[in-house]
RNA sequence: GCGGAUGUGGCGGAAUGGCAGACGCGCCAGACUUAGGAUCUGGUAUUUAACGAUGUGGGGGUUCAAAUCCCUUCAUCCGCACCA
């Protein structure tokens, strides 16, 4: 008898979607958990097998939680935005809207038919303008609050796409996306102030459950370093400020090296020996690219200012000045003092500059360990003392001195928010020549993406909505002259930052959920997303979140109180599946073949959830045999009872105290191991009662929902397995009355006996020791230590 | 360079100081079969005729006891990277 998977899987999926079993409910009386997965990107290619990997695993997590009782919100939407639909549009003239509904249709069924228990009444699209309004709201109050702001700087481009990108968004030079070449530009950009919350953003990691990777990796992204900026007196009279976290090594400075962008560069060229030669190294940095710049092999370069020198405020010693790309410009004050015994990226610049290089710290001898052994030298006050209490001596005296102050810097930049393209939320500022950037009054909100004939750029950078002068030209709000509306669109992070507190309260139309749903539901409890988004949407939506805190929207610090990552699923070639590699495996071919339950319970089995792992077509049968021997169950003989029979009671009571436990740690597919065990022990036992089917069903509900529920109803037993209750173990039932035990002789295993669980020490021992051929080992030599683990072995050591 | 991992049978992987290889794939043998890419039963780390010995990348250490802890080394992967 072959169950036919088809027929199940459809029937209960019509019924579960057709009825209210999975929608959460606004009884804020319920405890409440709230497990979310990304929403993904309908994309043109369809449901990838990776998605699911999540999908399954927070299903799992949300069909247990019901059973135990709690009001469980687990939600999907669609993160609609974006260039890939936009660049489909172009090519075939057809709306990206129509595009991603079509992708949309194809994404729900293919996530349908998988039988994953989100509440759909919740769905949510960011392109819809009812989601949106409340994205062009959360811009507008940034914007209130000096958060968003329009500036004239340096900014990535992506020479593929011709679009500005966040600093997250250039990847070893390249677009993250397109992987195309990136190139610096000066441009006019809407930029939001996430370096304000740098601080926070690094400290509140201390109250969220992470992946310790995820906390180092946030944690190194916003690079903070504790130093000094100390200004040098020019012969020009300027002040040149430095930022150093070696303050200590002041005597060691050999040179200033400046950012080719500095703006004493310009100012510069009159009063210098050699203005066409600075000139023309600048305009040599500007043309390298992204890589150009920052390879680390590349040969430093540089060009001396002549005849301008700085005064060293400890020694009033007269150091030359050079400009050099190895300084970045967006990092301190775009200016180093360089100590080239201390620093090696400073000593490379002066062997090839023929520097003088200055030691000014004793270099411990090759016995003694830390820095702690490590004395200044040559440094005037500083003589004599060690790392640590040089850098206290000399930052106080800077700062008596006036010649310098403490300073924390941050690598993490300000978040580069316009995009110059159609298909984005409309940045809801006009801009009037008298007044400035005005923002629209809310009331106008949500400002509708207008429709459009051609969505290619007229000229690049240039966003398409520039053509449609009856949208842009506007009077400006406050003072009633022409003005224009902003082109550029939100980038795709925009609507992905907050998308889970719509989820809380989707249909509002008054606020973006009501106070009452977001106390109820926030903070997420438990959050699965990809390692790849830990810099990106990840940090993103924890800053949205901290501002819509500060504004007394949401009343906790952190959005996500949990998270974990689950791992890739690889092509049978051990590669990342890509139609390029040809390695791609369909998901709707799983399903026709195996079925849904197969193919949940499969991708949970494939190894190690928060691990990389390779598919395998072979490794699905096991899956798909697991659950026919489950079908048979039906055949086996089965009696009426309410309790365990005493010969699978034990197994019974072990295998619920180790799929309740596993589940919770990620440990799918360990989890499942000991469905199959407990399986294999019912056959053995070739009969099962009532009581034990219905448990046995229970435990599999949340991982084979289907076959579950189908054997359920065929058994007769009441209700649905899905509302039922989570079974129950006995901890006491979970040992045997008795045990087998290993005796190590010297750490040797030499034989193995039974024993009753509850024996005590000293019997177990005497036990040991009267067995036949441990007696013979033993012999007459002498016992030196006895060990015992209860349950578990004895060792003698002779 | 900095940070984070990982290394166990033919394969995916179990075991977080206490009997290495659970569970599954594959393979071998048998049963049932006209048939088997179905199903069932048994077996399956290496070495040895056997008793036994060896075995978790390599080397060293701690311990009665180490895949697990410490030191060292090699290899692979991932993130960040001229961040002063």
């Amino acid at each position: 008898m072959l169950y036919s998977f088809g027929e199940i899987e459809g029937k209960w999926q019509k019924r579960w979607y057709a009825s209210d079993l999975f929608k959460a409910k606004d009884d804020t009386s319920l405890p409440k958990y709230y497990p979310l997965i990304e929403f993904p990107y309908p994309s043109g290619s369809g449901l990838h097998v990776g998605h699911p990997r999540a999908y399954i695993a927070l299903d799992i997590i949300a069909r247990k939680r019901r059973m135990q009782g709690f009001n469980v919100l687990y939600c999907i939407g669609w993160d609609a935005f974006g260039l890939p639909a936009e660049n489909y549009a172009m090519k075939n003239k057809v709306h990206p809207r129509v595009v991603s509904q079509n992708n949309i249709k194809r994404f729900k069924s293919q996530i349908q038919r998988l039988g994953i228990s989100f509440d759909w009444s919740r769905e949510i699209n960011t392109t819809d303008e009812k989601y949106y309004k409340w994205t062009q709201w959360i811009f507008l109050q940034l914007f209130k609050k000096g958060l968003a702001y329009k500036a004239e700087t340096i900014v990535n481009w992506c020479t593929g796409c011709n679009v500005v990108l966040a600093n997250e968004e250039v990847v070893d030079g390249k677009c993250e996306r397109c992987s195309s070449e990136v190139i610096k530009k000066q441009k006019n950009q809407w930029i939001l102030k996430i370096t304000g919350y740098a601080q926070r953003l690094i400290d509140d990691l201390d109250e969220v459950d992470f992946p310790s990777k995820v906390k180092s990796s946030q944690i190194n992204w916003i690079g903070r370093s504790e130093g000094v900026n100390i200004q040098f007196k020019i012969t020009t009279g300027d002040t040149l400020e430095v930022f150093t976290t070696r303050p200590d090594t002041i005597y060691g400075v050999s040179c200033m090296v400046i950012s080719p962008e500095h703006r004493f560069v310009s100012q510069w060229l009159d009063l210098a020996a050699n203005p066409a030669a600075m000139r023309n190294y600048v305009e040599a940095a500007a043309k390298k690219s992204e890589i150009e710049r920052t390879s680390l092999d590349k040969e430093k370069t540089g060009v001396q200012i002549e005849g301008i020198f700085a005064i060293n405020p400890v020694n009033q010693a007269q150091i030359p000045i050079f400009i050099s790309d190895y300084v970045l410009t967006s990092f301190g004050t775009g200016a180093i003092m360089a100590v080239p015994a201390h620093d090696p990226r400073d000593s490379e610049f002066a062997k090839k500059y023929s520097l003088p290089i200055i030691e000014v710290i004793k270099e411990a001898g090759p016995s003694s360990s830390a820095c702690e052994s490590e004395k200044l030298i040559n440094s005037g006050m500083l003589d004599g003392l060690s790392i640590k209490e040089a850098q206290k001596k000399i930052t106080d005296w800077l700062e008596e001195t006036n010649f310098g102050y403490k300073k924390v810097n941050f690598k993490l930049r300000d978040w580069v928010f316009s995009r110059q393209r159609y298909w984005g939320e409309p940045i809801p500022i006009i801009h009037c020549e008298k007044c400035g950037y005005v923002p629209l009054d809310e009331s106008e909100l949500p400002l509708e993406l207008p429709e459009i004939e051609s969505f290619e750029q007229m000229e690049a950078g240039i966003s398409p909505l520039e053509n449609l002068t009856d949208w842009v030209n506007v009077k400006c709000p406050k003072c009633g002259a022409a003005a224009k509306r902003e082109t550029d669109t939100m980038p795709q992070w925009a609507g992905s930052s907050w998308y889970f507190l719509r989820y809380c309260d989707p249909q509002n139309d008054q606020e973006l959920a009501s106070q009452k749903a977001l106390d109820y539901w926030m903070p997420v409890d438990w959050y699965n997303g990809g390692m790849e988004h830990t810099t990106l949407h990840l940090l993103y939506s924890r800053f949205w979140y901290k501002f819509l805190f500060d504004i007394g929207v949401v009343q906790t610090k952190e959005p996500y109180a949990k998270r974990t990552s689950h791992g890739m699923i690889l092509g049978e070639n051990n590669e990342k599946m890509s139609k390029s590699r040809g390695n791609v495996v369909n998901p709707d071919d799983v399903l026709d073949k195996h079925g849904a339950d197969t193919m949940r319970l499969y991708e949970m089995f494939i190894g190690d959830f928060e691990s990389a792992a390779s598919w395998n077509t072979d490794s699905i049968k096991g899956c798909a045999r697991f659950l026919e021997r489950v079908w048979g169950l039906l055949k086996l003989p089965t009696s009426d009872a309410d309790d365990f029979s005493d010969g699978l009671k034990l197994s019974f009571n072990k295998t619920i105290k180790k799929v309740s436990g596993e589940v919770e740690d990620l440990k799918f597919n360990t989890a499942i191991a000991a469905l199959m065990s407990l399986l294999n022990e019912i056959y053995v036992a070739s009969k099962i009662n009532r009581f034990e089917l219905k448990t046995f069903l229970l435990l599999l509900c949340p991982f084979a929902p289907h076959i579950s529920e189908e054997l359920w109803e065929r058994c007769g037993l009441k209700g649905l397995a899905c509302t039922s209750s989570w079974p129950e173990y006995n901890d006491a039932d979970c040992l045997d009355s008795s045990t087998e035990i290993a005796i190590q002789i010297n750490g040797r295993i030499k034989a193995r006996i039974v024993i009753r669980t509850d024996e005590i020490k000293e019997e177990v021992l005497k036990l040991a020791k009267s067995e036949p051929s441990i007696r013979e080992i033993l012999g007459n030599s002498k016992i030196k230590k006895e060990v015992y683990v209860p349950r578990s072995l004895v060792n003698f050591v002779v």
